[in-house]
DNA sequence: CGCGAGCTTGATGCCGATCAATGCATGTGG
DNA sequence: CCACATGCATTGATCGGCATCAAGCTCGCG
């Protein structure tokens, strides 16, 4: 079953987009991205809690997050579900969905967004003719392999404290790169997602976070969360469990 | 520092390769693959135990693996490593190099191997003429990536049975692909290594392999395994922990 | 034949899961 | 405006699976 695309009033302009350094776009030269312009000409709106697709759904289009913040979700056949990324404005949903045609996870807004629909059809044409486009779309594939490969670094030796550490981290750079805070966020997820993404229980999270706080290491108040020793916080990462 | 690319004697040939239905090819029609003779005209050789490429080394070449195996291996900054997959004949290393132009990990021979070298650039400009060439290499990086979350789930949720069961599964349907036998292998890979890749190590790897073989689901005699119980090993999996 | 890499098996301990209770913020209806 | 419900977070007590430490064992190979 297609899920319907909502039209909104006015045009998306990728051209005009202040988050092209972070999409797409980036590398792409000014004229080219005009030409991105044609083709992600829609947006949607998904409210907090409900799903941009789902595993199964039938796949035809990419999206990048406008605004707001999404998880995505894989189930197993026993119902186990793992939290397999979480994204904010400038990344790209669905890429795990173009080899078999369908989505191969569920992709969640934690709160309400905007994405822009990129059709996938025409994103094949078009970085046909653009050898820039094809080029950024290749690297953001290629960004995510890698990505990859370092959560399940993470999974495989890292203690409870290095996961937490990593996933902040990483949190508040990217919100940085968005010109956030360096050293305060306010997460968008509970702490159940946070486990689920880094393979631990919710208290375990909870704990972990409270042990950060004693060590002066972090303030952390329900979700907003300060970073008070981020050299601290770096140092739990790379000398991992000694 | 670039490896040296060893020419062999004798030329490389998609179109006649018997791999074309589970490599890169695949879905292209035989007048498209005769084109992509021109790109992939080179093999090397790798001896049991060396790399192919190492993390950091400049990327400029993908590899399809035609014979042999080989593992990925991604190093943490503390010196602790993780193995992200094991490649078999038709499969593709290097796609985590793409987005940084550099290798994000080593990839090292685990029997006597050749690949096939696919340089990039020609790559991205071959697959600008031909759709379908372009088709395919999306369709062989999205599945990686979802190839990549399916790892993530097991890390995050499965206990050492399942993760096993999960890995010898996996293992002995690519291998019948590849036509070897449906329920006996010998695997190319340690316990350690197998324990890297899975999150465990070495000892828990051995005593799950003795205790399925005590089970009878397995005949296990050093790298030699028979899978004796195939639907138990797969109730093992889709029923997780219960 | 003896060496060494890799594998198996046992004993013990620890980290995180599990079970359980309480706390805290938000929202809703009487 | 307060009583209560609800969802999320914190904290404690206990348990269990896997890691760790430590011997032996097997097999291929010089």
């Amino acid at each position: 079953m297609l899920t319907p695309i909502r039209l909104e009033p006015f045009k998306v302009a990728c051209s005009s987009c202040n988050l092209r350094e972070l999409c797409l776009p980036l590398g792409m030269s000014p004229a080219q991205v005009e030409r991105l312009d044609e083709l992600v000409a829609n947006r949607r709106s998904i409210p907090r809690g409900d799903a941009l697709f789902r595993q199964g759904d039938p796949f035809d289009a990419l999206y990048a997050v406008r605004t707001g913040f999404f998880k995505t979700v894989l189930a197993a056949a026993d119902g186990r579900e793992q939290v397999t990324g979480f994204q904010m404005s400038g990344e790209l949903l669905g890429l795990d969905g173009i080899g078999q045609s369908l989505h191969a996870c569920d992709a969640l807004a934690l709160e309400d967004s905007t994405v822009c629909v990129i059709p996938y059809e025409q994103l094949e044409s078009l970085s046909h003719e653009l050898v820039d486009l094809q080029r950024a779309f290749h690297k953001v594939m290629s960004r995510e392999i890698a990505r990859d490969h370092g959560v399940m670094l993470l999974l495989g030796t890292a203690r409870a404290e290095e996961r937490l550490a990593a996933f902040l981290l990483n949190l508040v750079r990217r919100l940085h790169e968005r010109g956030q805070s360096m050293s305060e966020m306010i997460l968008r997820m509970t702490r159940e997602e946070i486990g689920s993404y880094l393979g631990l229980k919710l208290e375990t999270v909870s704990r972990t976070f409270s042990k950060l706080q004693d060590q002066g290491i972090l303030e952390v108040r329900q979700r907003q969360i300060r970073i008070l020793e981020p050299e601290a916080l770096k140092r739990l990462v790379s000398e991992g469990s000694c």
